[in-house]
DNA sequence: CCCTGATTCGC
DNA sequence: GCGAATCAGG
C-alpha cells in the first residue's frame, strides 16, 4: 500500500495526537511501524507534544559501516543536540476530568482510573483531591461507598451507575 | 523480551 | 520517496 493522500492525513492526526508508530502503522494497516516513522520523519513532523524528552541522546556510534556496499555521498554530520525544555508545573484538572497521564498525576491529584487500564487512553481523573484522600471529592464519594447500595438494584443497574464514573 | 523513536541506505 | 535493518534506549 501506498501513502494516499488520505493515509498521510490519517497519518498526521494519529502523530499528533501522540499515538506510536506501532499503534498507527496497525490502524493505517499495510504498513510497518518503520514505515510509518520513516514517513513521519520525510513528512518532517518527528518531534510532537514529548514533555521532558531529552529529544536526542549522546552522540552514537561513529558509524562503524555495516556490511554493506560502498558508500557513496557524504552524509550530514550529527548536530549538537539542542533540546528544548518543556515545563510542566503540576496542573490540576478543574475543567474535565480524566485529561491526567499517568506521568502528570502529581500527589494532590484524583487517582480514579479513567477507562481502561489496558488501553492507552487510560487517564486519570487529575482533579485536585479531597482534603486527605487519593481522590477527588465526587470520586471520593462513589470509592468509599459502603453498602449503601443494595435495595432493589440489579446487577446490571448497579453496573450501569458505575459505568458513569469511568 | 516487550516496547519506543531515530537513523542509514539499498532499492 | 520508501521502508527494512539496525541502533539506542525505557
Amino acid at each position: 500500500m501506498g501513502w494516499t493522500d488520505e493515509r498521510v492525513e490519517l497519518l498526521k492526526k494519529l502523530w499528533q495526537e501522540g499515538l506510536s508508530a506501532s499503534q498507527i502503522a496497525k490502524q493505517l494497516g499495510g504498513v510497518t511501524r518503520n514505515a510509518v516513522i520513516g514517513k513521519v520523519h520525510r513528512l518532517g513532523l518527528s518531534g510532537r507534544a514529548a514533555p521532558s524528552k531529552p529529544a536526542r541522546t549522546v552522540f552514537k556510534a561513529p558509524r562503524p559501516a555495516r556490511p554493506a556496499a560502498a558508500p557513496s555521498a557524504p552524509r550530514r554530520l550529527a548536530e549538537p543536540a539542542t533540546l528544548a525544555p518543556a515545563p510542566s508545573p503540576v496542573r490540576y484538572v478543574d475543567e474535565e476530568p480524566g485529561t491526567a497521564t499517568v506521568l502528570t498525576l502529581g500527589a494532590h491529584m484524583c487517582k480514579w482510573p479513567i477507562g481502561d487500564p489496558a488501553l492507552d487512553n487510560f487517564t486519570f481523573c487529575g482533579r485536585r483531591t479531597d482534603e486527605t484522600g487519593p481522590y477527588c471529592h465526587e470520586h471520593a464519594q462513589v470509592a468509599y461507598q459502603p453498602a449503601q447500595a443494595k435495595k432493589k438494584s440489579s446487577a446490571a443497574e448497579l453496573a450501569r451507575s458505575l459505568r458513569r464514573y469511568i
